[in-house]
RNA sequence: GCGGUCGUUGCUGAAUUGGUAUAAGCGCGACACUUAGGAUGUCGUGGGAGAAAUCCCAUGUGGGUUCGAGUCCCACCGGCCGCACCA
């Protein structure tokens, strides 16, 4: 009705205006254009996607720019606004950097694999691959409405059997691989054979030499040095998931990150990646990385360095001992009593029949024995969620063990406990409490009624009486006192020096020695899931497995009759896993001759975690088709390879949510440190600039029972929110369909085209930070590309208006105005201050509106190129009116003249005592000197002054003076 | 609890090294063109006082450093994010 009118009247008024149909129209036939001139094809230095042209070469020879972002999964509800806003940000740096001289290579693929595809496939009954296909062809289709500028044969799924085979050649090589700490780098494992069977290292934890073992024993002692090994140990066990999990996927809350469900520890064999041996190198090699600050800081949290000693406390009478690890080895002699984690496997060995004479009450948890208390208190424990272990940790609870250990430094016999809040997963699995100087072994103490004995004398003034405290004195600064025996004392000294001291005295009597601990864990790598790539593993008839060679990959995913997982009640912690992919007898049970003739093999049935894909895509984009390497050394070396001011190498700009700090990126890291270990990559980093982009949010509005409501539908008076006349409340979240706030990229294309969504996107703020859409203010960046677009071509005609003008014929206003921006609009580009740079913009162009009259030639290509990177499509089509007849793509950038970019006469203020009184108009190139003798005789100036004297004037030409009065 | 980060106008946000606070956009107001405007264009728009020139106040709050502080330092208040029984 109004639209339809209102497009009829404007078209009669303006048949040429730049309306959003007029957009979709330049959109639609400059999107062919790129693809069928194949516009952003990146040309590799060789192999098949070398330099095709002259005009490809030339590019190679530039210097080189990779630009990624995340790359996406496909979901099946498609994208709202806020997907795109990273992939708008990059496209718009890789077209400056196109501009300004590089050879860009600027591609996204697709993270298909995982649980989200698989859950949408499961509720929506279609097979993975053909739901999650047509997500991708949904998705790619909303993608390039926008514009991307993508290098799209280089584009690929992480579900493509051509993709996945190099995952799982990839995984091959981890497995038959491991960590020499002496050469501090992933070696082959024939190496390590090499040394076992020349005698050169000896077979651990064992008499026997390397020849006297048999191919299980062999094989189960690699296995304690392969990289990827697996494992019984207790592991995340998610029976809502039907899967288990990795560390990093389980929230601070004990439950599954997707999903929410509770997680139990179960001791399950599983394959894991030995992560830990890389901690350190993850640490010291994020000092280089350009990535934000916020990021290296959790990952270095996760990885947990702590410094402290390892420290044997002797137990029972058969000459074992329970090592501790501390970070407080100073307090030793403060250590009144010991608590082992409640699965720790001494205490199977140590615990008594009987309580010892004289047990406290409270100790025993009222059991007749030690063997019923502790096997009461393991069975209350593992009952208890990883939830409620959280929400009870103020609550100390625990058992005596019925066993004494020996303080190594005072000769006392120390009660030894079971506690959950020690932790088998972390250092030894067992700790010194010292209850004066920690606070959770005060509590225990208390509780328990255990000694404590102060053995750092506090410096707050509460002096050494433990009864009187309220918690533990855990300050280092303090001295020393309480601590001497025979040999050694540490009184009187600070707690850094006693921690040198005692750590020096426990290594020369072999008690204990200083150590590092980390918190990160080894990566739990296998999930019960059909829809994830497949182990390249059999397991012959002695359970041994074998990794399969490279001619047998890609190891495709087979049919099942049900590829669902196998769930379960999420609070039942009694369930285990079951694998989709166990339930294909004749894929599982093969005939396979592994060089040695064929044999019967049982086929490993988990499959990989989805981080897997993601691990190393940024290498595959380099050479996505090469069926005989992971990547050509020579491609990789020209995008990857460390370079002069980037000896990390890696790629140039990674862009992305920030929701992935640890996760991806440290799983990424670690594959990257292996392949460059064995020599198949040139950077031992992947991602050497890292860029998190804020949220896209919106304003959710919920009715008085908590419900969104639709955010379209609520009307706003004085202030107050109203849908269907009730009042409704609303507060700032995310953008999403369940919430009612959703806004897509369609509906904002249809309305004013992609360029102004671009723009929108790209103006609302700061690229990192988050803030909320504001579909009303998307028409401001619309009327700049109207007011852009009528000072160029006439609307009535359609013709083009400008004038060809000699440089320096042009009105000086307008040169200083264009060269200005050009100048911060490069800054800004190069700055990835998209925001700024589009006022800058903005600001030349109403300029320009406002000189009027018919724009100069050079004036306008220069505006059209100034904003090519942003709205592409529009400037394509205003540089063809302007001409030209090749693509403002591979244009160069504007450069500015400095000339030009100081203004003619500058506004100087002069303040006294820092209040301005006065302002005038000065040539920027006036000397100190001169200015303030302008200053001093200014009339306003001299009227504030009031005939009082100077006693100090600075002078910042041309832009400020500053009087101070006597 | 520990760590990080941010508080500028009705809203989103600008502001090299400390040097004219409030660029640009939205919204709002007036006007123009219009049968009409939720189109487009032009002008205005931090608060207060004043007829006006002009003056005073204002970057979460309170101090400090400085000729000069949105910017640096200290304390507090509020928001957001991360970690959390890690020995």
């Amino acid at each position: 009705m109004s639209e339809t009118n209102s497009a009829a009247a404007s078209e009669v008024a303006a048949p040429h205006r730049y309306t959003a149909a007029l957009a979709a129209e330049i959109e639609a036939r400059w999107q062919d254009f790129w693809d069928a001139e194949g516009t952003y094809e990146a040309p590799n230095p060789s192999g098949d996607m070398a330099a095709r042209d002259e005009a490809q070469a030339a590019l190679v020879a530039k210097p080189k720019k990779f630009i990624m972002d995340m790359f996406p999964y496909p979901s099946g509800a498609g994208l709202h606004v806020g997907h795109p806003l990273g992939y708008i940000a990059t496209d718009v740096f890789a077209r400056f950097q196109r501009m300004t001289g590089h050879n860009v290579l600027h591609t996204l693929g697709f993270d298909a694999f995982g649980l989200p595809a698989e859950q949408y496939a499961v509720q929506t009954g279609t097979h993975p691959r053909v739901s999650t296909e047509a997500n991708i062809e949904n998705m790619k289709a909303q993608l390039r409405a926008l514009g991307l500028g993508h290098d799209k044969r280089r584009s690929f799924a992480t579900i493509d059997p051509d993709y996945y085979k190099w995952t799982q050649w990839i995984f091959v090589q981890i497995f038959n691989s491991w960590y020499d700490a002496d050469a501090k780098k992933a070696r082959p494992i024939a190496d390590l054979v090499a040394q076992f069977d020349s005698g050169e290292r000896a077979v651990p934890g064992s008499t026997r030499v390397w020849s006297e073992l048999n191919a299980a024993e062999r094989a189960e002692v690699l296995s304690q040095y392969r990289l990827a090994y697996a494992s019984d140990a207790p592991v995340n066990w998610c029976p809502g998931l039907g899967t288990v999990l990795a560390n990093e996927e389980v929230t601070a809350d004990g439950r599954s990150e997707r999903g929410n469900f509770p997680v139990f520890k179960a001791k399950l064999r599983q394959w894991n990646m030995r992560i830990t041996a890389y901690a350190d190198r993850l640490l010291d090699d994020l000092d280089a990385l350009d990535w934000p600050e916020a990021i290296k800081l959790q990952q270095r949290n996760w990885i947990g360095r702590s410094e402290g000693a390892r420290v044997n406390f002797p137990v029972g009478t058969e000459g074992d001992a329970i090592t501790v690890f501390t970070t407080r080895q100073d307090t030793l002699f403060g250590a009144t009593y010991m608590v082992l984690a409640p699965e720790h496997e001494l205490v199977d060995k140590v615990v008594p029949a009987a309580w010892p004479e004289g047990t406290h009450e409270v100790w025993t948890g009222g059991h007749a024995t030690p063997a019923e208390a502790v096997a009461k208190y393991r069975a209350f424990a593992a009952s208890k969620s990883d939830v409620e272990r959280q929400a009870d940790a103020k609550e100390k609870t625990g058992v005596f063990t019925g066993v004494y250990a020996t303080n190594p430094v005072s000769g006392e016999q120390v009660p030894v406990f079971i506690a959950d809040y020690v932790l088998m997963g972390y250092g030894t699995g067992a700790i010194m409490a010292v209850p004066a100087h920690d606070s959770r072994d005060f509590a225990f103490a208390r509780a328990f009624h255990l000694p404590m004995r102060c053995v750092v004398e506090p410096s707050d003034g509460r002096g050494t009486d433990t009864s009187t405290w309220d918690d533990a004195f855990s300050s280092y600064e303090a001295k020393l006192i309480n601590s001497s025996n025979a040999e050694v004392s540490l009184d009187g000294l600070g707690v850094v020096d006693a921690k040198a001291r005692i750590t020096g005295w426990l290594a020369t009597r072999g008690i204990g020695e200083g150590t590092v601990n980390f918190r990160l864990r080894d990566w739990l790598f296998s999930r019960q899931r059909y829809w994830g790539e497949p182990f390249p593993i059999v397991y012959d008839e002695d359970g041994v497995a074998h990794s399969l060679p490279e001619s047998m990959l890609p190891l495709e995913l087979p049919e099942v009759d049900d590829y669902s997982p196998r769930t379960f009640d999420p609070d039942d912690a009694d369930t285990s896993p079951e694998t989709p992919l166990s339930r294909n007898e004749d894929w599982v049970n093969v005939t396979l001759d592994l060089g040695d003739g064929p044999k019967k093999y049982r086929r490993e049935t988990n499959t990989m975690p989805n981080w897997a894909g993601s691990c190393w895509y940024e290498l595959r984009y380099l050479d996505p088709r090469n069926d005989q390497q992971l990547v050509d050394p020579a491609v990789e070396q020209y995008w990857m390879g460390p370079r002069e001011g980037q000896p990390t190498g890696g790629v140039d700009l990674y862009v992305g949510g920030a929701e992935h700090a640890v996760l991806h990126l440290l799983y990424a890291r670690f594959w990257s440190k292996v392949l460059f270990d064995l020599g198949h990559v040139s950077s031992a980093e992947p991602f050497h600039k890292l860029y998190n982009q804020g949220m896209i949010q919106a304003y959710v509005y919920r009715d008085s029972r908590g419900f969104p409501v639709p955010a379209t539908e609520v009307e706003e008076r004085d202030g107050k929110f109203f849908f269907e006349g009730e009042p409704v409340k609303r507060e700032l979240g995310k953008m999403g369909k369940s919430l009612k706030n959703a806004v897509t990229p369609d509906e904002i294309c249809d309305e004013y085209g992609a360029d102004t969504l671009r723009l929108y996107e790209m103006a609302m703020g700061p690229l990192d930070v988050s803030r909320p859409w504001d579909t009303r203010a998307v028409v401001g960046q619309y009327r700049l590309l109207q007011r852009l677009w009528r000072l160029i071509v006439d609307e009535s005609t359609g013709e083009v208006t400008v004038e060809d003008v000699a440089e320096a014929d042009i009105d000086e206003a307008t040169l200083r105005a264009l060269h200005k921006a050009i100048d911060g609009v490069r800054q800004d580009l190069d700055g990835m201050r998209f925001n700024t740079a589009i006022a800058k913009i903005t600001e030349l162009n109403n300029h320009l509106t406002k000189v009027g009259g018919v724009v100069p030639r050079s004036v306008a290509e220069r505006l059209v190129l100034l904003i090519a990177p942003l709205a592409p499509h529009v400037a394509e089509e205003l540089w063809r009116k302007l001409g030209h007849t090749d693509s403002v793509v591979h244009q160069d950038f504007p450069v500015a003249d400095p000339a030009y970019v100081v203004d003619e006469s500058v506004t100087c203020v002069v303040q006294i005592k820092g209040k301005v009184k006065a302002r005038l108009e000065v040539p920027p190139s006036i000397s100190d000197a001169e200015l303030e003798k302008v200053a001093l005789a200014d009339e306003k100036v001299v009227a504030a002054l009031d005939g009082a004297g100077i006693r100090k004037v600075i002078v910042r030409a041309p832009k400020l003076v500053n009087i101070v009065p006597a």
